[in-house]
DNA sequence: ATGAAAGCGCTAACAG
DNA sequence: CTGTTAGCGCTTTCAT
């Protein structure tokens, strides 16, 4: 169990130091600064180190002398399953790892989803060992941003909340994307548009965890701002086109499960039959729904013309009528926005572009 | 730009303690052991710590006494646009986030592909503030390895390799389980089979990047644990049969590009025109496989039967056979076995359960 | 090129 | 309940 030459105790710098009769910044030189000494030292040091079983510098000591982590913290508020679900959510991930790698710098995943309590989950941020954060697609009223601030790191929020003290923000212009979208479907001729979108507010009024008719209030204020800005971009688009905004039917759904966007289907249709249009805030609901209305036997685009947001792959085969956004630049940007902060020290708002995609989903009303 | 009272100097456990004019022990207990102090002390201590801007005990600082770090790290040794397009590692590493959250752990994920140096890898490895590591299906002569078994932590290995001494292991018997799959093919009558895999080896003998077909050494001796078990699985059920496993055409892909599949199937079929069916060890590769036979017109399961491995939603949905492995379970059991080790101190090999996946792309040959 | 001294910010005994 | 004493293991001036 034991190997040749294991000490009870762990080696460190300093026992190395002992052990070879130098000074532990000589050992330290050895690791950090290989021109401080002659290579042979060097070469000493390294050898009775793996001698010793000394595995190098404690990377937390080493952090907590020169203030540095080494990795940066993404705070994931989504329930973890969802996230890595979610196409869009996971390539802006792998958009942020791979910039992270780049940079040498490590991604530390801070889960804060709603299965650990406000406690826990409060504990897991403060605990983190980096040297700064990226907030993703947090609510207006996140109990965890706070906390997040309060560490004084340097901050990276991702589509939203908008407005923290202090925080650059990566995003995209949500409310003309979707207003751009919506144009396009009322050129089509649709005049009764039901809109399919992800939760309004952290809270859940509803009975059950399904998609749920939101009632106009909830309509009117959400607690995101993605949200907000995507039905502001609808309601645009409807005031322009001399339509009533408040005629819109709004279902949320509280997560993106693989049948939600199906089941919303269902909820908004049966609000109103008359619908000949359902927008989706998001791809895998429109996926969802377009499964649903044909297992119902409703054709689409012939008598149902169905729109997505995102760009995920899926759907793009699929020919959804969709706005693609730049998910892993997402990711890459606020990684590079961390490791390579602007000169001016002040804080940024990137907004990213976004492409509107004519697919097969989508036509003249029935 | 300054808040109220924003010193120059971040505020820390100390300056907070002479403020108050406590000791540190009394501001350390108000944040790690409320029932050791007054409610109210605590709130005043709570409360001037706020205004000062007090972030709470540094946890790097803490770790470093504590000697823990509350997070595992995650080697990941392919390239990350390849961890991340992957069902099946992504649901490992789903699994294993929600180990850690549910353990109030973070996930540090530590990328060493092919994108990085080897220097620039081994310091990445040498600087994560973790404590334990989980190695995610690395190669039998990984670089890495070693440095990860030189910080003397808890190392839980996925998959592959095998045999590295202390380590825990999760996999599933991989050679079984393609045996069971290849002996269903046989008995559908197939004689002539061709296979496709990953790379065989960290290094690429090949001319370019796509798939080709691999001379019969590099199949005998795969530098991939679970290639290797594979092939072997294939080649008991051949020689059961009576049939000589050499004749077995294999194809090995570098990476799981969305067309390796495709791209394999071209080649294994050139170099053998009699192939009747097609087995890949991942269901990405017989997904795109499927997608370029169908564009060839060749019917699966009509005149070609094809097969996959892992049982991925989308390779379920259309009815791929396949072998469908726990890869969720895989990520939670790595993470456990990390957060509450066995009592025994010693290493475990946990194997977990495969399952044969009779889908509607396999038949008798034409 | 090498060494001595001085902490980084915190927690864990152990006393009082 | 509160304070004192000792470091955790390392890097970094500043001398030599």
């Amino acid at each position: 169990m034991s190997r040749s030459p294991t000490p009870r105790r762990r080696a460190t710098l300093a026992s190395l130091a002992a052990e070879l009769k130098v000074s532990r910044t000589t050992v330290s030189n050895a690791y950090n600064r290989p021109d401080q000494l002659s290579a042979e030292l060097r070469e000493r040091v390294l050898s009775t180190a793996k001698q010793l079983g000394y595995p190098g510098p404690d990377p937390v000591a080493r952090s907590l002398r020169t203030r540095k982590a080494g990795a940066v913290g993404l705070m994931i508020t989504e329930p973890l399953n969802y996230s890595f679900s979610d196409p869009a959510a996971l390539d802006f991930v792998a958009g942020l790892a791979e910039s992270c790698e780049a940079a040498g710098q490590g991604l530390l995943l801070v889960a804060v989803g709603p299965n650990r309590s406000v406690s826990e989950g409060s504990a897991a941020v403060l605990a983190a060992g980096v040297d700064g954060f990226v907030v993703y697609s947090a609510s207006d009223d996140d109990p965890y941003l706070p906390l997040v601030l309060q560490r004084h790191l340097p901050v990276v929020v991702v589509d939203q909340p908008r407005d923290v003290p202090g925080a650059s923000i990566v995003c995209i212009d949500d409310r003309a994307a979707m207003r751009r979208l919506t144009e396009y479907v009322l050129e089509l001729g649709h005049r009764e548009i039901g809109l399919l979108t992800m939760r309004l507010g952290r809270d859940w009024p509803h009975s059950g965890r399904g998609p749920a008719l939101a009632d106009p209030d909830r309509v009117r204020n959400p607690q995101f701002h993605v949200q907000s800005e995507r039905i502001r971009g609808v309601s645009d688009a409807l005031a322009e086109a001399g339509l009533n905004p408040d005629a819109l039917t709004v279902v949320e759904s509280y997560e993106h499960l693989p049948t939600s966007g199906g089941v919303g289907a269902d909820v908004a249709l049966e609000a109103n039959p008359r619908i000949t249009a359902l927008m989706c805030t998001a791809d895998v609901l429109a996926l969802s729904a377009m499964d649903r209305l044909r297992a119902r036997g409703v054709y689409v685009p012939g008598q149902m013309t169905v729109t997505g947001f995102d760009g995920v792959p899926e759907a793009l085969s699929r020919g959804l009528t969709t706005v693609r956004q730049p998910s892993v630049e997402k990711g890459r940007r606020a990684g590079q926005l961390l490791h390579n902060p602007p000169r001016s020290g002040l804080s940024v708002v990137e907004v990213l572009d976004t492409e509107l995609v004519r697919g097969r989903t989508s036509g003249p009303p029935a």
